[in-house]
DNA sequence: CTGAATCCTCTGAGATACTG
DNA sequence: CAGTATCTCAGAGGATTCAG
C-alpha cells in the first residue's frame, strides 16, 4: 500500500486528470500494454490491437511520444520502417497501471453484481411506479 | 508497490479499460476525490467541484452508484435532501487511484519537459522543412 | 434542494483515399 | 510501410428550463 491517504482536494484530482487524459483515452492503454512486450513496428501494433484504425494509432502514438512515454525511431530505408518502444518513464507507468488492472480484476465480479442489482431495482421502480 | 509485472496482452488492457471508462471520464475522479472527505450532499458536491454542471454531476453520480462505488441516501423531507458517500469498494478505489496521483506528481516535471522538447522539435522541423 | 428533459455544440473517432 | 488529409457521424457535455 504505497498509496498515500489521498484526502484529495480538487488539486490532486486535477493532477491525476492529466494522466487519465493520456492513458484514459480509448487506445493509449492498449498501445502501452503492447509495447510492454518490447519494441514494435507500426504495422505490428496495428495488427495486434484489434479494431484500431491507422489514424487513431498514429494520433495515440504521437500523444504518447510527446509526453515522453514512447520513443519513435525512423529508419531512412525503403520501404520505410519505424520502431516504437516504451521509455523508462513509460515502463514505470506500465507498473502503475498494473495496480489499476489488479484492482479491476479484484472487483470485476462485485461491479457486475452492483450493476445487475441497480438495473433490477431501476426496472422494478419503472414497472411499479 | 504491489504492482505485478503486467506483461499485459490485450486481455489485461481490456479489463483495465472497464475501470478507466468509469473513472477516466471528465468528472468521476473529482467526485470520488470529494467523497473521500466523507459524506456530502448534492449541492455541496456541485459547489466543491469547480465547473461541473448539474446534469453532469447527476449523470456521474448515477454511474458511480450503479457500479457500487457510491451510495445514495434520500431523506423524504421538505426540502429534499440526498447524501452521497463512498462504499467500501469506493474507498479501495480511492486508494488505488492514489498510486496514479502519486505517479502523476512524481513525473509531472518530466512530462512537461518532454512536451516542451517535442513541441520545440516540431516547430523547428516546421520552420526548416 | 434535487433532479429530469430538452436543445445545441463540439470533439473523438471510423472510413476512405492519397503521398513519400 | 507509414503515414497525412478529408468527410462524416455519434456521443459527451454545457445551458436552460421544468417538476416534485
Amino acid at each position: 500500500m504505497g498509496a498515500p491517504s489521498f484526502h484529495a482536494p480538487n488539486a490532486d484530482a486535477c493532477r491525476a486528470r492529466g494522466i487519465l487524459d493520456r492513458i484514459g483515452d480509448k487506445w493509449s492503454l492498449f498501445v502501452i500494454a503492447q509495447l510492454g512486450d518490447g519494441t514494435k513496428r507500426f504495422t505490428e501494433l496495428k495488427r495486434d490491437i484489434d479494431g484500431i484504425s491507422q489514424r487513431m494509432l498514429t494520433v495515440t502514438l504521437r500523444g504518447l511520444e510527446r509526453d515522453g512515454i514512447v520513443t519513435r525511431t525512423m529508419y531512412p530505408v525503403m520501404p520505410p520502417r519505424v520502431d516504437y518502444a516504451l521509455t523508462d518513464m513509460g515502463r514505470t507507468l506500465l507498473d502503475t497501471v498494473g495496480t489499476l488492472v489488479w484492482w479491476a480484476e479484484a472487483h470485476l465480479a462485485e461491479i457486475d453484481a452492483a450493476r445487475a442489482s441497480y438495473d433490477a431495482r431501476a426496472a422494478q421502480t419503472d414497472a411499479v411506479g
